[in-house]
DNA sequence: ACATTAAGTGTTTATTTTACACTTAATTCT
DNA sequence: AGAATTAAGTGTAAAATAAACACTTAATGT
């Protein structure tokens, strides 16, 4: 038992976890086992611990609920409607994280509870204001695309121009010349080619890129412009 | 007094405010009056409210303790390392403002403590992260300047070209030419011609424009092109 | 060997951005 | 009244970037 002079909101942190695989932008999803909402689906999170930073927390919770270690993880924004959730006033400083799905298949492994991958264009029910921090984190991947190296997180190290293509094309819901997409992305040389192609494809096997981040490091000092 | 089953950090809104005058851009602070940092200077805000809203509570303590109100506010980022305030685990919700200075004159008014502008470039100590918060502040202004329509937040409703390429300078920190960036803001059809010319300068009086915010609304639907 | 699939590749045109300097209008000073 | 001062206002040409566009190549499967 813990007594304040002053009443207090309570805090949480919450993820919503990106990934990406050939069908859809997919999230990654808790069931919840207790009330309230019992039963629908919720982004994984918990409360945070007096002692404990932020973006730790996002990460303990994380490992908790899905096994997910190690992940691109940001800020992404602090909701705190004093009825976000029934129980009392909570605030939730919520993050996004981008995975690699091949790393993480759809019926990923989890202990506590259930945790599942759905499309991000067709969710279940979601608990408390989950929907609303799912689109803002939506909105938010799309706009760091256009600006910053964020997709290629979404992506194996390796990596073929038609995939990185395909995610540009699935998060930002527009179309691209092949030959301008490719001439523009390796105009920037922030993309190593590794020499190797693909495997056990059943077509004309493609070259194999890794991202540099060095190269985009030191870049982006005096200004690369990303922007596809 | 409160009592909760688990410890809880808590919880404060807090606000950068952002003015820009004819020599610098700068920040509004406030002395503190109590320990910790006694004496120092620190950014407006104060304990979140069980009940409040986030906004509403970096707007309130804005109020109370600097006297503006219905100022441009957006949220800025959560602070939450346990350390940063000597007494206990307090996380702050840091909000940034943008004032038309020349309402709010840096001899400003203000009843509890003292509050001051400050140029951002010359700043007094701090209290707590706040020197942190103003960083990311101040880089936050800078990448939101780039591609939305935030400048017009600092200016007076009428403004001369002049006025707003010197903003534009001032705070990208870099310098355009005079055509190429009347040419570019004219061009985007976001401006309107009042009619009207400055009064009592001392040499040829320039027009004076208004941000067309309507005009804005639509053309960014399409996808206007802000970047300067 | 033929079909299928996606990889890979250049050129031309349109658009956007950059570089650059003088005239005009108002006030102040003598 | 004329001269000096100050910043407002204005256009064009060159360079860079972005957009439009379709066929050949390489691999596997039938």
């Amino acid at each position: 038992m813990h007594s304040y002079e002053y009443a207090r909101p309570a805090l949480t942190t919450d993820c919503v976890v990106f990934g990406l695989d050939e069908d859809d932008l997919k999230v990654l999803l808790i069931k919840r086992g207790l009330a309230p909402h019992k039963g629908k689906w919720a982004l994984p999170g918990g409360f945070v611990r007096v002692g404990e930073d932020l973006e730790d927390s996002a990460r303990r919770e994380l490992e908790e609920e899905t096994g997910l270690k190690k992940v691109f993880l940001e800020q992404l924004y602090t909701f705190g409607k004093p009825k976000r959730d029934p129980r009392e006033h909570i605030v939730t400083v919520a993050y996004y994280a981008l995975v690699n799905l091949s790393d993480h298949p759809p019926t990923a492994d989890t202990d506590a509870d259930e945790a599942a991958w759905f499309p991000f264009d067709d969710l279940p029910a979601l608990a408390f204001d989950h929907a609303h921090i799912l689109r803002t984190a939506r909105e938010r991947l799309r706009s760091k695309l256009r600006y910053t190296p964020i997709g290629f997180e979404l992506l194996p190290k390796k990596f073929t121009l038609t995939q990185l293509q395909s995610l540009y094309e699935r998060i930002l819901e527009q179309s691209f010349d092949k030959r301008n997409f490719r001439k523009k992305l390796l105009s920037l040389e922030i993309l190593i080619n590794t020499g190797e192609i693909e495997k056990d494809v059943a077509r004309r096997a493609a070259r194999l890129f890794r991202f540099d981040r060095k190269a985009y490091n030191q870049k982006s000092k005096d200004g690369i412009n990303l922007d596809i």
